[in-house]
DNA sequence: TTAACATATAGACATTCATCTATATAAACT
DNA sequence: AGTTTATATAGATGAATGTCTATATGTTAA
């Protein structure tokens, strides 16, 4: 089920402070690293590695860095089908396809 | 952090099963029990009390019964959230209010 | 007031998970 | 080639979590 991994990559405070500093930026891993401050290399790296495995970050090798950053259209996609999933009835009728 | 309790409620699931079961639904714990089929009562109740503390059910009780629902604005509120932190660029435009 | 039924709680157990230290891999520079 | 820098992986450890059985709580009926 998709839904459930998106929800366990999310699960975690550490993980959603990632995934804020990562929204609209491009970071590298140490920048996320100094940015939290309470959390050692290898933990970020291995956060990341479940958002790249969750698909929820796009990734760019520069030199000797990486740089990450947040993937909002799958955020977008899989919020949508909680959506539909578990609040169908507050899905503006406007947004529901017509049937033929 | 609210989204992380929302995250946390979603990543199991087992809950997301029930979660769709109750989602339009009102169904008493046994009904959910007899539906799953392969998980016990105890367990069921233990997840119940697990959307109960996240607030995403509502409880109904009818003599030894007692009825759940999805809450589904709670869901669409918490959707909305994630979407605001972690995809504000796929927010279409006419839904964010102008400053004043 | 017992008995029966529906749900919740307590305690135990195995698994998952977040974190750390130590080390491996990979790239750039001298 | 060897050193430095950046990131990933391996292994260990304690905490959190999902599940079960047994039992308590609460409600209805005889």
């Amino acid at each position: 089920m998709e839904s459930v991994t998106f929800a366990k990559a999310l699960a975690d405070e550490t993980r959603q402070k990632i995934m804020n500093m990562l929204c609209c930026n491009w970071l590298c891993v140490s920048d996320v690293v100094d940015q939290l401050g309470n959390v050692s290399q290898p933990t970020v790296s291995h956060h990341l590695a479940i958002l790249r495995d969750a698909e929820l970050v796009h990734t760019r090798r520069e030199g000797k860095k990486i740089f990450y950053t947040l993937n909002q259209d799958a955020v977008a996609v899989c919020c949508g089908l909680l959506m539909q999933n578990f609040a169908p009835e507050r899905i503006p009728a406007s947004s529901i396809p017509i049937a033929d």
